[in-house]
DNA sequence: GTTTGCGTTTCTGTATTCAAAGACTGGTTT
DNA sequence: AAACCAGTCTTTGAATACAGAAACGCAAAC
């Protein structure tokens, strides 16, 4: 089954759990899901102190998420967590409208056999998911879909900067999607396009693309108003 | 009841010089001038002493290049240069080659009217140099332009994106370009995509990007062989 | 009552210290 | 002669120490 060896990059073995990593998934999580509330001011080591590590993995773990956008850092002042702002976050759908296009026409163009069947049980499920409004299990398909795409576009740079932008969508969709978010619609529209993928059309699969992204936008203005 | 003046320090003169922001920029400039050989391993003892600065601004500034892909972190081993793969370089240009177009369209949608007559005289500008050869008046204008054309395009995101992406191409141009760039032929480019921004057509400021981001991936195939 | 100036305090930015994980070397064993 | 083992050395990952800068508070002055 261990056919696919990790090329000449030698690492079998690389369990890197280094506490900079730990801090920044902590972090984020606290951020995306407004626990530490948008606006507010940190301090490194109240942070420490609540996150029970040392100021150094904080600090690093803080840069990361500046540069995802989740924190501001006001030079010699503080770090706030970035206030909620729909006009950016229009600006990061803009953004991900492309590169989500490129990683889903080329996960379509790229697949192996494997991964389109990966897809077209992922569409299966997101189907059922959508009649039985179970959300759970569809954020764990839609965890699972994103993962294989971006295996499966064989892009690590499209990969990287996806996932500099998903933090502050997380963030935004937490907030919003009691109130806004249309599940079934939402569902259908990730089916459709998992199937393009599976299919291996790549123009199909930037469509479907498309019509996600646009649902997304829409679902972004419908919440502006209850903006903080 | 009193002011509250928490965050209106809306200074436009941050005097944000941290060493962090030194030693990266030194490091970059290093890096993608293949002072530091592509492939070489380095230390952060090492580092910090030919900068002069100690090690923990070295250390912040390589974590920031390891996202831009100019080096590898090795856990617990050290830092490698990363090297040089045209195969790499390809993908770069894959999601690059979005990136642009969507800013290239928004800076034609966008653009105030000193904004287009700046974009004017930057296609004049290069059509000069082109004519010339004129390398280092070229390089300046393509700066201008990139940078004009990142505050003309009004997306922080994609601006901050772009620039994650901008080292590794930077180092592939530079140790390529003497054998193979088509400095005549680029200029061209460059000027007619100022120029279609400068006029507002959005799908002409688009074309003309692909048209550009063409020609750099014919570029970056062209000098394949010569790969390190 | 508002403002201004000074001392105090807290915080970041940076250097230094500490510990542990690999890498390396030299010698011994098979 | 090759392989292996132990001890040393180097290097990162992380904590802590330190210095300077910005904010805060209080009091005095207008």
């Amino acid at each position: 089954m261990s056919q696919n060896i990790r090329n000449l990059s030698m690492d079998p073995t690389v369990k890197t759990t280094t506490l900079t990593d730990l801090a920044h998934a902590r972090l984020e999580e606290m951020i995306s899901t407004l626990l530490l509330a948008p606006g507010e001011f940190l301090s490194e080591q109240v942070l420490a102190e609540t996150v029970g590590l040392g100021r150094t993995p904080i600090r690093e773990a803080l840069q990361r998420l500046a540069r995802e956008g989740l924190v501001t850092i006001l030079p010699r002042r503080g770090v706030q967590v970035t206030p909620i702002d729909a006009a950016e976050q229009l600006l990061v759908i803009e953004v991900r409208r492309e590169l989500e296009r490129l990683i889903s026409r080329n996960a379509a163009a790229r697949a192996t056999e494997e991964q389109r069947a990966a897809f077209s049980a992922i569409a299966d499920g997101l189907d059922r998911t959508g009649r039985a409004s179970d959300a759970l299990e569809f954020l764990r398909l839609d965890r699972e879909m994103n993962l294989l795409m971006l295996d499966a576009a064989h892009n690590a740079f499209a990969v990287r900067t996806m996932q500099l932008l998903a933090g502050l969508s997380r963030r935004y969709w937490y907030q919003n999607h009691r109130d806004t978010a249309d599940l079934p619609l939402s569902a259908r529209l990730h089916a459709a396009q998992a199937r393009a993928v599976a299919s291996g059309d790549p123009e199909a699969a930037a469509a479907a693309s498309d019509a996600l992204m646009d649902y997304v936008a829409a679902f972004t203005k419908a919440a502006q108003p209850r903006e903080n």
